[in-house]
RNA sequence: CGGGGCGUGGCGCAGCUUGGUAGCGCGUCUGAUUUGGGAUCAGAAGGUCGCAGGUUCAAUUCCUGUCGCCCCGACCA
């Protein structure tokens, strides 16, 4: 390809809608631009990487005996209704009706609309296992979409959905996507760790997300350095620091704190430490109030709590209910007297002399005690992991990292088939349920990972792998007869040679030639400038590296294809 | 959905407080001189100031509404 003729109009400034590097670099290079609130075109370039990555998944996708379709991006409602999802899933689906006034969702995902095909199919167990799998676009109505690629309403995904005839039978096929998306992702040269994950409200009983480090990230995950274990901040199991810091128990009295109304307050004008204060928080739990108790500085992972309920619906409560029940607001809550179910963190029994809210609207107990001053009806694992926590596996210290979700494996087990009454004949005559699991990756997403974790001052660094192109040819002066000349002869070579490459053909100075070769981040790029070609030499440099090196006319074309190989 | 910010040639922005129909840098086009890290000079094109109302002799500027975009938040009381 010649520059002159390629579309991709790159920015010298940084356009004012982009936040984070990933969404700058790939605007200014010409990669991708905005339509709408988290829709994107992709640019020639930006294009050619998406396909990049789409063989690579394609390539492991297949060699896991997973199979290619299309299914249909428009899904009807009764599909949706069957899993309960049509309400579930709620704002987040683009919804639509056609002109005969029925109600069509813009797909998601397609757990549904796959079990569908293969419950009409598929109705022996000799025709098991099944791994189907797509690469399109996905629709999901965003709260927020943000951050360019990171996330947006209309993405791309591959998504593979695997049919077993037993547990075992999913384990196996489990075992094979986690392996062939560790191939995937090692393939794109990206630092990553596979984190165990929560499943959601709609999983199945295991799970693991495929995080790319990276600053911008928007999960955290909690690791261990020592044992390997990895987990997202939501999943990762919270146990008590077995620390020696018993205290004396001391006497519980109330103090009045006129306008404190948050954790910070009492902070500021008390100076009781977050770590000495535990927070209150009211859950309606299907329709039943009750209260959460968590030390000052910790989230509450909902959940955690929900399963810990097994409850369906759990909404926090709103103030004038709680002051109704509970005989004082928000910022004045705590434990002591209250007539609700209190569930307390496990991190409380670590915990003494603490203060909390006195249900007294400008009051607080100091020095409270549990089990003297309140007996919790259950004391469980309840808050986010945070650095610093025990790991779960050795007992050793736990690090925090950011990480970008770029794709996440799902064991469902007969969570959809049962549903959706999808079931085959077992060897036996037995008809049972097929046993499902869910794979995905974001594609768009995993571009955008990409350059989060590939770039400097200059712009974008590609992974050979990805590369829009291999290799950048850049004659320093098209005027010069014999310089661009000696380009073209270099560029059809490596053409010839079946290597992907871009020749700068346009009559622009050097500089401006190397600043767009930088900014699109080609990983090669072959110099030809007037004075080594006279020596019959042109100049190689990589993209990562600092110097170029002089290379020898003849040999550029096997230097480059080893250097491609490697 | 709550809060904040923004919308002015392709891009980045100024002007608006104190109304008098627009300006800067980059880019684009023409010509000349340049040609190894985003050249220089000369000339030119390009804007119903997001949209709709209102106030006014007069609105980019003030008021109202509306649409769009970005950021923060939506458990941390």
């Amino acid at each position: 390809m010649k520059s002159s003729k390629l579309f991709y109009p790159t920015l010298r400034e940084v356009p004012s809608e982009a936040e984070i590097i990933s969404h700058q670099l790939l605007l200014r290079a010409g990669f991708i631009r905005r339509n709408t609130a988290g829709a994107y075109t992709y640019l020639p370039l930006g294009y050619r990487v998406i396909k990049k990555i789409i063989n690579i998944i394609r390539e492991e996708m297949d060699a896991a005996g997973g199979q290619e379709v299309m299914m249909p991006i428009i899904q009807p409602r009764e599909l949706w209704e069957k899993t309960g999802r049509w309400s579930l899933y709620g704002d987040e689906m683009f919804k639509l009706t056609d002109r005969h006034n029925r109600d069509f969702a813009l797909g998601p995902t397609h757990e549904e609309l796959v079990t569908s095909i293969v419950d009409n199919d598929v109705h022996s167990y000799r025709d098991l296992p099944l791994l189907l799998y797509q690469i399109q676009n996905k629709y999901r109505d965003e709260i927020r979409p943000r951050f360019g690629l990171m996330r947006g309403r209309e993405f791309i995904m591959k998504d593979l959905y695997s049919f077993d005839v037993d547990d075992e039978g999913l384990n196996t096929s489990y075992r094979k996507m986690y392996q062939a998306y560790r191939q995937i992702y090692e393939r794109m040269n990206l630092k990553f760790r596979a984190v165990e994950a929560d499943s959601g409200a709609i999983g199945g009983n295991e799970s693991h997300e495929f995080m790319v480090l990276a600053e911008n990230g928007e999960s955290e995950i909690v690791f261990c350095e020592n044992c390997n274990y990895a987990a997202n901040v939501e999943k990762a199991e919270c146990s008590v620091l077995e620390m020696d810091n018993k205290e004396e128990i001391k006497e519980l009295s109330k103090i009045h704190t006129p306008g404190q109304k948050t954790i910070q307050d009492i902070v500021d004008t008390f100076d009781i430490p977050y770590e000495k204060q535990i927070k209150t928080l009211m859950y309606l739990a299907d329709d039943k109030l009750c209260a959460v108790v968590l030390r000052g500085d910790r989230e509450l992972n909902e959940i955690k709590l929900k399963n810990f309920l097994a409850s369906n619906e759990l909404v926090m409560a709103d103030e004038r209910m709680v002051s109704e029940e509970c005989g004082a607001g928000f910022g004045s809550l705590g434990p002591v007297g209250l007539n609700v179910k209190v569930y307390a963190d496990l991190e409380l029994t670590n915990m003494y002399n603490f203060t909390c809210g006195a249900n007294e609207d400008d009051y607080h107990y100091i020095n409270v005690n549990l089990g003297r001053d309140f007996v919790p009806d259950e004391i469980v694992d309840l808050r986010n992991a945070v650095a610093g926590d025990l790991c779960p596996e050795c007992n050793k210290e736990l690090f925090l990292v950011k990480g970008i979700e770029v794709g996440h494996i799902f064991k469902l087990g007969n969570n959809y088939s049962q549903a959706m009454d999808a079931a085959f004949l077992d060897a036996e005559g037995q008809e049972k349920h097929l046993i499902m699991g869910c794979y995905g990756i974001g594609v768009s997403r995993t571009m955008a990972a990409s350059v989060e974790q590939n770039y400097d001052d200059n712009g974008i660094i590609w992974p050979m792998s990805i590369a829009p192109y291999h290799v950048i040819v850049v004659p320093v002066n098209m005027k010069n007869e014999e310089v661009a000349a000696g380009a073209l002869s270099i560029y059809n070579e490596l053409n010839e040679a079946g290597i992907e490459v871009l020749l700068d053909d346009r009559d622009e100075r050097a500089g401006v030639k190397f600043k767009d070769a930088d900014l699109i981040g080609i990983p090669l790029r072959v110099t030809i400038g007037p004075k080594s070609w006279k020596d019959n030499q042109v100049e190689l440099k990589k993209r990562w590296e600092k110097d170029f090196e002089l290379i020898d006319r003849k040999s550029i074309v096997e230097r480059i294809k080893t250097i491609i190989n490697s």
